[in-house]
DNA sequence: CTGAAAGCGCTTACAG
DNA sequence: CTGAAAGCGCTTACAG
C-alpha cells in the first residue's frame, strides 16, 4: 500500500513542484504561479506554498522549466581570453548588468581560436540561449552560419560594427590606434615602430589606425612594423623591443598594441640601459593598473572595458525583452593617457 | 490537409530528434542512439541519421536531455575573483581537464562575498550540476547547508582540507606563509612586517604561517601586522607600505600576502627613494608574470594554480564517474622564488 | 540491432 | 484567483 512501491521509477527523489503543491494543498499550476508570479495569487496561497518550499527544500528544476517554457534564461558570453584583464573587466560589467535576474551566464574562453569558438558555440547553443555576447565583429564562416541559424539575439563587444543590423558596443580600435600614433608624431617622433602580437581583429585595426596616421604624415615604412602571432606577454614584449631595435636601429618610439607588451618592452629597456622615453619612447594600449605605477609611468589608451560589458549586456537584455535597440552602435570612446614613457 | 494546421502548438519550430528520425526512416530511439552511442547502431543507420542531422541543422536540446536522463553534464565552478590572475589560471586548468567532453562549465564569480556565493549557488543548483568545484575549504552556514542538501560531488581547490571525506587539491597556505617568513629570517631580517588585504581564508592562513615562523624565532610583534579588508591592488600595496613604515619605522622587510600588493609596495618605494632590498626587503606571493621582470625582480612564492585547476577537475570527473578518489588531499606544493627584492 | 510506451518536472493555453 | 489537461524534446527500461 506504500506510495513508494512503484517499480520502475525514474524520479530523482528530490522535491518537485508537485510535491510542494500537494503539501500546500493547491494544484501544481497554482504552486508554479505562486513562485513565478506571486502577485497573481492570494496571500494565503503564497504563504502556504512558501512554507512548503522551505520545508521540502525545494529547488526548481531549470531543465524542466526551460523545456516547458522554451525560455532558457541563459546568456552566452564568448571572450578570447581570461588571462587578459581586459576581458575579465568586460565580464564583470556583464555580471553587474545581468544583476539580480535569474539569468545564467555561460562564459566561454575561445583562446583566440576559431576552432575553439566553434566547439564552444556548438555546445552552448544546445542550451537554447536567450542571447549571445561576442567579443568580435566577425567570425569564421561556420560560426557565422551557426549564429545565423540559431536566430538568437546577439550583441558584439569591443569594436564598432558597420554591417546593417549588427549591434555593437565598444569604441573604434582604428581611431584609437590613429590617435596614439598622432600623439607620438606630435611629440616629434618620426621613426615610430608598431609592435603587434596575437594579431586578432582588434590588434589589426589598431595597426590600421597606426598606418593611416603614419601615412598621413608621410612617415609610413613597413620596416617599422613587427607583427607576430604569439599571445601577448611581458616576456614577448621584452623580446620584441629587441627585435624592433635590431631591424630598425633608428626607431625612436614604439607603439605596443597592448600594455603587457609595453611593460615588457620597458622592463627590457631598463635592463639594457636604454632610457625611456629619452632614447626610446614606449606606449601601450588598455591602461592596465601597473601602467600608472611603473617608473616611468606608461602612456597608453584607457579603454572603457567594464562599461562595454555593462552596456552590451543591458542592450542584449532589452533585445531579449523585445524592445527596439536605441542605436545599432554604441560608441563608448577611449582616452589617451599621456604619461612619462612617451 | 497541411501538417502545420495544428492550432495550439508549443513546438519551437526547430528540428527535433523526432524529425531527424522521421527523415532517416528510423524511430526516435534509434536516432538517439545513433548520436549518443554510435557503436551500438548499424553503419547504415548511423549514416542516414548523420545525414538527416546535417540536412535539418539539428541541434540537440540540452534541457530535454537533462530532464530525461537526470544528468545535466554541467559542472559548477565558484571562484572569488576574475580580476585575480590566479583564478583565471585555475579556470584554464579546469577547462583543459574537462577538455573534449560535452561538459558545460558554469563559472561563478563570488567576489569574495558570502551573499554572492549563496545567490550564485542557488541559481546554479537549479541546473542540477554533476559536480562542483570550490575555491575554499569552508563556507557560510547557509551555503554549506545548500551544498550538503544537494548531494553533488564536490572538490575544494587552493588549500588542503583536513575534514574527513573532504576532497581538496592545492597546497598548504600555512606552510607557504611560514616558508617565506623563514626565508626572510634566514636573510637576517628581524623586524618583518606582514601586509594582508582582502582577508579571505587563504590570506588568513598565510598570516598564520607568518606568525608561526615569527614566534618560533622569538620575533613575533603584533605591531608588525597590517591587515585590511579591501581588495588587493597595486594602489593599495603602495598605500599600505607607507602605513607599515609609519607604524613600525624599524621594519626591515615586508611580506605582502600577494604579488599585486608587493608590486605596489615596490613602486612606492621607488617613488619615495627607499632602496629595495637594501633599506626594505619586499616579497610577495603567487609569482605573477611581472614579478620576474620588474627591477628589482620580486621574491615570491610560485603557486601551481593551473595544475590545481587541472587536477581538481580531473578528480571531480573521476568522482562523477563513480570512481573512488585515490587520495582525499592532493598536495601540489609551492616554490619559493628567491629574486632581487628580498 | 531496433522500437513502442512511458515519464522526467515544469509551463502553456484554456476554462471557470 | 485557481485548476485539469496536454505538451516541451529527450532518454530509460523493456521487449523482441
Amino acid at each position: 500500500m506504500s506510495k513508494t512501491s512503484t517499480i520502475k521509477s525514474r524520479a530523482s527523489g528530490k522535491a518537485t513542484l508537485a510535491s510542494v503543491a500537494a503539501r500546500a494543498g493547491v494544484s501544481a499550476m497554482t504552486a508554479s504561479r505562486a513562485l513565478s508570479q506571486p502577485e497573481r495569487v492570494s496571500d494565503a496561497v503564497r504563504a502556504r506554498v512558501g512554507l512548503a518550499v522551505a520545508e521540502l527544500g525545494y529547488v526548481p528544476n531549470r531543465a524542466a522549466r526551460a523545456l516547458a517554457s522554451a525560455q532558457s534564461n541563459v546568456i552566452v558570453v564568448l571572450v578570447p581570453s581570461l588571462s587578459n584583464a581586459v576581458f575579465t573587466a568586460v565580464l564583470e560589467g556583464i555580471e553587474d548588468a545581468i544583476g539580480s535576474g535569474n539569468y545564467q551566464l555561460l562564459i566561454g574562453n575561445t583562446r583566440y581560436s576559431d576552432a575553439e569558438e566553434e566547439k564552444l558555440l556548438g555546445i552552448y547553443l544546445q542550451s537554447n540561449p536567450d542571447g549571445i555576447l561576442l567579443s568580435s565583429l566577425s567570425q569564421s564562416a561556420r560560426v557565422a552560419r551557426m549564429l545565423a541559424a540559431s536566430n538568437v539575439p546577439l550583441v558584439s563587444m569591443m569594436d564598432l560594427g558597420s554591417a546593417p543590423g549588427q549591434l555593437s558596443v565598444g569604441f573604434s580600435q582604428f581611431d584609437a590606434g590613429r590617435a596614439m600614433t598622432r600623439y607620438l608624431i606630435g611629440k616629434g617622433h618620426r621613426r615610430i615602430g608598431f609592435i603587434g602580437a596575437q594579431l586578432d581583429e582588434r590588434t589589426l585595426r589598431r595597426a590600421d589606425g597606426y598606418r593611416k596616421a603614419m601615412d598621413e604624415a608621410g612617415l609610413l615604412d613597413a620596416r617599422l612594423e613587427l607583427m607576430v602571432g604569439e599571445p601577448s606577454t611581458i616576456a614577448l614584449g621584452a623580446q620584441l623591443v629587441q627585435r624592433m631595435l635590431a631591424q630598425a636601429p633608428d626607431c625612436d618610439a614604439v607603439f605596443c598594441c597592448n600594455d603587457d607588451l609595453a611593460h615588457g618592452a620597458i622592463y627590457q629597456c631598463q635592463r639594457r640601459g636604454i632610457k625611456v622615453p629619452e632614447q626610446l619612447a614606449v606606449c601601450g594600449f588598455n591602461d592596465l593598473p601597473a601602467s600608472a605605477w611603473m617608473t616611468p609611468s606608461v602612456t597608453t589608451i584607457a579603454t572603457p572595458r567594464y562599461r562595454i560589458g555593462f552596456e552590451a549586456a543591458s542592450l542584449l537584455l532589452a533585445l531579449i525583452k523585445g524592445e527596439a535597440p536605441p542605436a545599432a552602435q554604441v560608441d563608448l570612446g577611449f582616452t589617451l593617457m599621456a604619461r612619462e614613457s612617451a
